[in-house]
DNA sequence: CAGTGGTCTAGACCACACG
DNA sequence: GTGTGGTCTAGACCACTGA
């Protein structure tokens, strides 16, 4: 059943033009024959793969195609720096700072005491006026101070660290995965806990091999484009 | 509510031995308070973190720790040699060679006219008896006979022109995404509709720079762990 | 066969956006 | 206030597993 729904919904986004709202999920669900909850689920494959958008209170549209943030993983770059460079403009949403105490896995990561104070810098990258990233940074509070973020900050801790140029930089090592969306990053990227979301994990280390900043991220499927090339042998 | 029953969840799952069966979902819910559809929709998260596992007709079980495949994404290498590098065993399970005629899409990643015969050959990886990657390649049939193919395939399209030599090969390009499964994914990886998965697509090169395999892969989070070293500037 | 997870239904109430 | 999506409920039937 769900699966006919998926190929009915896919012609409904098809005929409607970009940018328009659907039918209310009620009336909707009742003109295809099923209940809301199936029509949900059907549509949750879209959501994720970037073709609708639902707003609680308005409404559900067909996405507008936007510009894909392409990049190649082999080069860390600040997704800011990344969409300066390709001619989008991308945006800060929320952005927190707040202190933290280091728990375990926090304290391995960066080298640090378990209970000592680190830096968390939490926000929201909007694209397209859409949140289309959320990443959290967790710094040695040594590395940088929270006034050295507050003005001028566009959402880039490593576009601050590069430009300060102390310390010095070598590389990242980023681990790769898929994540359902819990509560927390559901509510930063506007979407349903349980959808897809892709999540990089990485550190940060200094040219001393010395890791500084430890930070997790969260991106919307169908905004960005991310690629490696994989040699051979 | 289901932020609440997520937090219960997490700590009945801490209590159960892994292997253990959890109690069956009408009376778990039952137990928590909160109907079926709200418990399925919190251990969702579970679920696709690798946590539980869910087997129609015979119920949920915790899963046991499995030894996670970790490997770096500069290097282009079978899951099999990878596993196999690891110490670790991995299965083929189903597997399916098919004839197919190129549509739009495949037609322009391979560079063969639309229309012209193409080799499909799809196959579940199972690791630790669980299928764990779905993959699917799709190769241009002047360098791929379904007769090569035949006996002693373990599952790597890589590894079998490797071995053969010819054409020799250079590099693979690949997109990294996340995904939420569809329905056939789902049936593959024996996990539900809408889950999310980490996918990859990839064009395989030879040394001349000619695509000869497009390539698809869906991995379940929490069996795999690739990761890439990102340089600074 | 009995018991399990997979799916679907019809209805309800809520939080939210917008006029 | 009205209409939207977000969440939850109680119940039903199905497909599947294993004894």
């Amino acid at each position: 059943m769900s699966k006919e729904i998926h190929q009915r919904l896919k012609e409904i986004i098809a005929a409607t033009a970009p940018g328009e709202r659907l039918l209310a999920e009620p009336k909707l669900a009742e003109q295809l024959g099923v209940s809301r909850a199936t029509l949900r689920e059907a549509m949750r494959i879209f959501e994720t793969r970037g073709f609708l958008r639902r707003r609680q209170g308005v409404g559900t549209f067909v996405v507008r195609p936007t510009q894909v943030i392409e990049s190649g993983l082999e080069v860390l770059e600040s997704i800011e720096t990344l969409s300066d460079r390709i001619g989008l403009s991308v945006a800060m949403g929320d952005c927190q700072l707040v202190d933290c105490v280091a728990d375990e896995v926090i304290a391995e990561k960066l080298g640090v005491e378990q209970g000592s104070k680190t830096l968390r810098i939490s926000r929201v990258i909007l694209a397209d006026e859409r949140p289309a990233a959320f990443l959290v940074d967790t710094l040695r509070p040594d590395v940088l101070a929270p006034e050295e973020v507050g003005t001028n900050f566009k959402g880039s801790v490593l576009d601050v660290l590069l430009k300060r140029g102390d310390p010095p930089l070598k590389h990242s090592r980023t681990e790769i995965n898929a994540f359902a969306a819990d509560s927390d990053v559901a509510r930063a990227l506007d979407i349903q806990r349980g959808d897809s979301v892709l999540h990089f994990e990485s550190l940060l280390y200094t040219i001393e091999d010395e890791p500084i900043d430890y930070s997790l991220s969260y991106f919307l499927p169908g905004y960005f484009k991310f690629h490696v090339v994989r040699r051979v042998g």
